[in-house]
DNA sequence: AGAAATCTGTTGTATTTACAACAAAAAGGA
DNA sequence: TCCTTTTTGTTGTAAATACAACAGATTTCT
């Protein structure tokens, strides 16, 4: 676990949280560790869960796929985020999306709940924790921002904009490629992929692999 | 004050609040009660604010407009609801959209931040406050599904299962007119008009107005 | 290095959607 | 009630997107 440490320090749900305190908080939300391969999946849509989830290493997908092979990537998540906590809250209902592992990956499962128990924590957890929800929702709705724009080219300047502002530079990586960028705004992938030349043609933005540069 | 008891009472931020402590609690939230003509804004994207909002009366749409005069509705709130919670917690960022009565409506805003104060409340309003933040965001999560969908048909049959489950009823009415609908699933009206009568053609539903029947 | 697999861009066609304009129906106000 | 306004459905055309198929480039694996 120890391996792990500078991970927990880092992460927004152990704010405020000495090092090497960091141990008893483990112990009193039952940390449970588990590693996953490329492809497995951490949680699956209908499931009820207790536990928040904690990416300690690789990367996953929080996505859907329907009866017809489409797939729909809700969100990406990279190590040391948090992720099922809106369904791990109290008396939450069934998770909506399938979580899957795109490579190699290991989770900490953390109880929840605990975090209401009258540890010595309690009152930093739930801040960080409250803060975690808050910007889950921020993030959500930004992506519906996204998701609302009409065309494909809005779509792309929406969430490339974001992207930008997010890396202070108009120079960035982003985290997809191009079938997995496709997948992420509901999009068919060689119609955005013709799209993104059209957009550079037009003197918008230059790009190389998943590097962008805004105009 | 006394006339919103019974919406204070039912709301899911006073769960578990006995009646007679309510004004104990409103007290300690600084609560401030405001009233807005139809069409006024509540909330304008770019502010930062410390209070949420909890609608007493009236309906509200968190909607955004861009320079072409597109409108998209994120989300609708009726009496009851709470909004504006993910950007009122502490060290949160600016408001991403407008919030807007779409008919006369009375607002009580609530300063957040104090429900980590030593008061009495503070365990039950925490807890109910978590569980408020989870909610919108599987709300948020759920939408998101529904704008993931590629096709008019797909997005509208998403939304109105969703409207049907939630009205345990395969009968049910939306919140929204044509106009209304089409600018939250960020479709035109008259090709969704269109749609709505294929796919009634096509034996999946039948419609009047604003009342649905899914077959 | 060489082979295999994956990723990206390109093109043409079919389908879907947006846009605009208008008519009918319903709701609201005087 | 009549008139006005709003809402909904309808149609045709233009534009955008999905889909399929493929080639070149890049990465991965052995």
């Amino acid at each position: 676990m120890k391996k792990y440490l500078h991970i927990l320090k880092s992460s927004k749900l152990f704010a405020g949280i000495d090092e090497n305190e960091i141990e008893d908080v483990l112990f009193c939300l039952s940390a449970a560790k588990r590693s996953y391969g490329k492809g497995e999946y951490i949680f699956r849509a209908g499931e009820c869960i207790s536990a928040v989830a904690l990416l300690l290493e690789g990367n996953v997908h929080i996505q859907r796929e329907d009866y017809w092979g489409n797939l729909s990537i809700l969100n990406k998540v990279s190590s040391g985020e948090v992720f099922g906590e809106a369904y791990a809250v109290s008396d939450s209902s069934a998770i909506l999306n399938n979580v899957v592992a795109v490579e190699n990956s290991t989770v900490l499962f953390l109880e929840v709940n605990h975090i209401f128990n009258d540890c010595k924590f309690h009152a930093v957890l739930t801040q960080n924790f409250f803060s975690l929800l808050a910007e889950k929702n921020r993030i959500l709705a930004q992506k519906l921002g996204h998701m609302s724009q009409r065309t494909t080219r809005e779509k792309l300047l929406s969430y490339l904009s974001e992207q930008s502002l997010k890396a202070e530079s108009p120079s960035f990586d982003i985290p997809f490629n191009r079938q997995q960028l496709a997948d992420f705004l509901a999009v068919d992938r060689s119609a955005m992929s013709n799209e993104l030349c059209k957009m550079r043609d037009d003197g918008l933005l230059c790009f190389n692999r998943n590097h962008f540069i805004l105009k």
